[in-house]
DNA sequence: ATGCGTTCTGTGAACGCTCCCAGACCCGTG
DNA sequence: CACGGGTCTGGGAGCGTTCACAGAACGCAT
């Protein structure tokens, strides 16, 4: 981070203050809007600061004010779920959408390596922000070390193992995998497979623990495939690998949507029918359920009210309110794939 | 806005230099890792930082020093767009690299409203970035103007129609829907369609402008339907729409892959063969590109290279070095879909 | 006249840091 | 012994705001 100092001079408070030949403490109130202040003196301030191009130092104001105005929103993940997972704009529209009625600015820090890893830490610690969203943090993370350590109000989408004590927003993975996985089995089939993804998280963790838990006596641990990411990559893949293990499968289940479309294909790619022959499910409701032909049988997940609550929590903080961690509901979306 | 003030007080570089018996000024020199700090002095002030749990304030610094070390990169798409378009996920991971080696720290700003867009006009000109990456400007955008009027170091992405003298990294999208639909029509075909897209934008107009080009007299003003935005929805009813006022087409040029993705699915609904009833391109060479099947004829743009550049404009400005506008190469990529 | 409440204005004191200058100290050399 | 040069430390000034307080000016009732 060098610099060449050739910025020019930006106009304070003070040549206002002097333009319109009236003190600082005028023309604060007038750029605050605050009240006690006259007619005469609100337009000659006015004047002066289109004269000078006056533009608030927001820096100067935050030092002072103790806060800034802004909520960090951390997402770390690597390169292709930024593109893949459908899931991350949603959460953070919502997210956006309560902060900006709340008037606060979303600034969004990606984290892409371990040297991004510090910088984001020291941002979140360094008072730029007054509190912190974060996305998909993972088993000791050092962020949510930083966020723990500092006291900074956050609040985690998703629900981080080893971290207690924070608030967060999820839903229940283990609940819906089971169900969506019952529902499959509710067709009739007795051969039934996963793809699980992303397992060094919770919600990759939970999905398998469900999946386990609906199949019962008929589960069979060659049957599952890991890999670490939810792409349709992966899906295809994994169901390459699955129809290897056992060409007689007659239904899986896909960790994600993306998953799920990648595994549609390598079925159809093979002439198996699906539903007729192999029966698939995923998880997201995402675009990519309703691209698929036929149509994927999924769990509804509210990624939008994730990122709202998320958000809302945060403020809560902020404001001295209590902050409770909350499971959303989920629902399954029964269509043509099973 | 609001706030309950009982964030507990942080401990600052005074709290430090007494604790450790030293002077603010070697606490500084030590925390900013300078040169003429004795070893007896630097151990007592990292003790003392731990002892009463010091994290620097960076408002304060960013204050003094007249420069915050984030450059922002703003992202003003309609909703759905964040999800469905992928250049925008590899512009965000480009301009990170870049910026992270540079130890800058890029702060992502979305705008979803007119309200944001104040929001972010404010925040970036408040000084608390040292400049910005500008993704997807319209016409008249109010940021495009605040970014002009207040000299912010700053770089487009694309070229926006209307706002001159900025600099811009873009690819040319008028040669290289040329020369898809050049190839495209190479294959024999004649009665060929266009589904175009996103017309109040720069990237909209060219590829429209650069298929006309190449269609020449076989250009034929009803084969063009418009939509709003790159998606795969429009894309299926756009193919749609084309087939009801031409049912013999023998060829589209999708304006992105993901309306290409969307104009296969309604072909092939409708039992036309790719390529052999209907030949079809796309343009993006995203991940849709390789999911289709057949997979996607389409124009290579880097779109990570896009964002790259465009960060390391904004930083030749912040150094004062010269930051010319650019124009990336683009390829055509020949697979199955025509 | 005096007092009181309201509106309006100016100013000193922060906020927490960096920068720079002055001075102390130490060492080796002429 | 004086001197120059390097190393180390302390502290004043200043970054551009907001905030609290003091005081001026005014109208109105006592």
């Amino acid at each position: 981070m060098e610099s060449t100092r050739t910025r020019i001079r930006r106009a304070t408070i003070n040549d206002v203050a002097s333009a319109a030949g009236l003190s600082r403490g005028t023309v604060s109130r007038v750029v605050n809007g605050e009240r006690y202040v006259s007619e005469d003196a609100k337009l000659a301030v006015e004047e002066a600061i289109l004269k000078v191009g006056y533009v608030r130092n927001s820096v100067a104001r935050n030092l002072v004010r103790q806060q800034s105005g802004a909520i960090g929103l951390i997402i770390h993940e690597p390169h292709s779920l930024l593109f893949e997972d459908p899931n991350i704009g949603s959460i953070l529209l919502g997210a956006n959408a309560v902060l900006s009625a709340a008037d606060y600015q979303l600034v969004t820090l990606i984290i892409d390596s371990a040297r991004d890893s510090r910088r984001v830490a020291d941002y979140l610690q360094g008072g730029l922000v007054d509190g912190a969203v974060i996305v998909s943090a993972r088993e000791s993370d050092p962020i949510a070390l930083a966020v723990k350590n500092l006291g900074v109000p956050a609040a985690f989408v998703g629900h981080p193992p080893g971290i207690p004590d924070i608030p967060y927003v999820a839903i229940d993975n283990a609940a819906a995998a089971e169900a969506i996985t019952s529902h499959l089995l509710g067709t009739g089939r007795t051969r039934v497979g996963m793809i699980a993804c992303a397992l060094d998280r919770d919600s990759g963790q939970d999905r398998l623990a469900g999946f386990k838990a609906a199949m019962g006596e008929l589960f069979d641990p060659e049957l599952v495939v890991e890999y670490p990411l939810y792409t349709y990559g992966f899906g295809l893949e994994g169901m390459q690998e699955l129809l290897r293990r056992r060409p007689d499968l007659d239904g899986v289940f896909a960790a994600s949507d993306a998953v799920a479309a990648g595994a549609m294909t390598a079925l159809q790619e093979t002439g198996r029918q699906v539903p007729g022959d192999v029966g698939i499910v995923g998880f997201d409701d995402s675009s990519w359920a309703l691209r698929c032909r036929p149509q994927l049988s999924t769990v509804r997940q509210p990624a939008d009210l994730l990122g709202e609550r998320a958000a809302e929590l945060v403020l809560a903080q902020i404001r001295g309110l209590p902050s409770p961690a909350e499971v959303l509901e989920t629902s399954v979306m029964w269509r043509g794939s099973a």
